[in-house]
DNA sequence: CCCCGTGTTGAGAATGCGCCTCAAAAGCGC
DNA sequence: GCGCTTTTGAGGCGCATTCTCAACACGGGG
């Protein structure tokens, strides 16, 4: 039926029914980052059978395989996106852990300068603001998932 | 004796054997960055009798006392610098598992204009440049610790 | 369209880092 | 030195994540 089935196939793993819908979840809601416990959360509420270690196994698959990036947000739980392609960094919000996306050419170029400067290439980096509102009425939106932290 | 005596008790910590011997390990060892495993091995090492919740607790209390940096690098252990007040960033070999440290105000003044540009007061940050070496003969020095990451 | 072999799942146990508990021991003001 | 308070060491606990293993599902071949 869905196109998913095919991306599974595609890069080496079954298209089983805990995989199909994990992705469909990573692409229907509206939180892009979300927990291990969270996706397990969530689909247990769609009155799923699915077990916490299924869960982490095929998360873990779908990083490996490209399709989900895994970030470490300070100390704790593991967060995962959706990997569409465009890289950005991340800003966490220490109120209400609301997650944003940014992305600066200059700071992507400061990085590569800095490590050839000292004879490295840039692998991969990580760049995480913890931020404080500035907005009295900072939206403690509780999102799908407590505040991370 | 030390003036590391002084030093803790102006923080408002007595200065009993275990705090002066991990103080002391920051400001002689070679490698700054330890974990507090690394910490707990090198003071066994020297014949100290302490215990891991020992060593977990004192490194809490330096981190609360502003006298050491808690990082996370990827994924898993902490790592503990003593903190001189120079702030910086870190990129770490991935290949020999060095760390070095850069500062880069450009970066810096970026990142606090992202986040005001989105109404928020950057609070803490990390960033982390993971990088492999160009040159053939990138140095494993196998440093005090085991290659971290 | 069913059968079988291999890959996958779910439950619970296991791991690893870090923190807590508590009785014994060590600081330190007097 | 005395005693009160803080700190220590050992082991246990908690949380996130991974492993183990028997039961089960996918999907190609007949």
């Amino acid at each position: 039926m869905s196109s998913n089935s095919q991306n599974l196939k595609s890069i080496g793993l079954k298209a089983t029914f805990p995989r199909l819908k994990i992705l469909d979840l990573f692409q229907k809601v509206e939180n892009r980052h979300l927990t291990a416990e969270d996706v397990y959360r969530l689909l247990i509420a769609e009155d799923m059978d699915i077990g916490l270690a299924t869960v982490y196994r095929v998360l873990t698959q779908f990083e490996q395989a490209g399709l989900l990036e895994r970030h470490y947000f300070e100390s704790g739980k593991a967060v995962f996106e959706l990997n569409e392609g465009h890289h950005h960094d991340h800003l966490v919000c220490l109120q209400c852990g609301r997650v944003e996306e940014f992305f600066d050419p200059e700071i992507e170029e400061r990085q590569n300068k800095i490590a050839a400067e000292r004879g490295f290439t840039v692998r991969e980096h990580a760049l995480y603001l913890y931020v404080e509102c500035l907005k009295a009425d900072c939206p403690h939106k509780s999102a799908s998932s407590a505040p991370a932290r």
